[in-house]
DNA sequence: ATAATTGCAAATGCTTTGCTTGTGA
DNA sequence: TCACAAGCAAAGCATTTGCAATTAT
């Protein structure tokens, strides 16, 4: 029900438009990690006039104005999911395509210290496990 | 010089032609990532009539025989290297798209334990770090 | 001999873009 | 009003593929 995209997009100034408000609601109630397509078939539910370029252009927009975030995971096209406080990796289900969110702040500090030995400032990082179910 | 893809080529069967092995001795000798259009520039100065399918095509079947590994490094085209016998990841310098490989044991038990903790089991994963050069 | 490989060009799949019309502030 | 956004179709880019000719074993 909340659109809490809308919100970050009238607070950081992102002009709306009934397209970008749709988009932005979809994103905002989804729970899962949609490709463009996936985002384009739900509000086309809605409004089925509003074009995969639009999808486009506009996940692109949020994704510059740090709304939301995109995700290449292996094998697959770019997944986006809203943008979260917490910043959090990806654990995919290798069989099913599933997706679990995880933190672990020793990894984190550890991928720090490894850039800093190196003689780098670590400016962003990505890390995704692919794994398999344990049937217990 | 020596050529040891084209060994490894040899000792998993994988059928060997004059491309391949042109191929592979580029592979061999490259101490950087190259993708696929440096690796058809490359080959190119020796037999130009080498086709770009056929680079896509032999490096897909080296990553299959487990020869090379493939990276999606964030923004780039797919990039290859020799698979070596120690896992390692790489730090991307985001200035200049320089690749430095490192080992960390700490950081792969942690991943696999994460993976176990949220009950899978850790079959792949990919690290990235990308940071910019301390200047001192 | 013959099943696999090559080169070429055409096809693909995802994403971007030019252009004209429509619209938010 | 008027700079910006949307829709459409065409273009782009990396990669794959169909097919006829060639080659490795």
């Amino acid at each position: 029900m909340s659109n809490e995209i809308e919100n970050k997009c009238i607070k950081k100034g992102v002009r709306l438009t009934d397209q970008r408000r749709l988009i932005a609601k979809v994103m905002s109630e989804a729970s899962d990690h949609p490709d463009v397509d996936d985002l384009h078939k739900r509000v086309n539910q809605i409004d089925s006039k509003i074009s995969i370029a639009t999808v486009y252009r506009t996940v692109k927009l949020f994704e510059e104005s740090g709304i939301v975030s995109k995700h290449d995971f292996k094998g697959n096209k770019a997944r986006y999911e809203q943008t979260t406080h917490e910043h959090h990796d990806h654990l995919i289900d290798i069989n099913t395509g599933e997706i679990t969110e995880f933190i672990n702040e020793d990894i984190e500090k550890l991928q720090k210290k490894v850039a800093e030995k190196l003689g780098y400032k670590l400016i962003d990082h990505r890390l995704e496990l692919y794994g398999s179910k344990i049937k217990k």
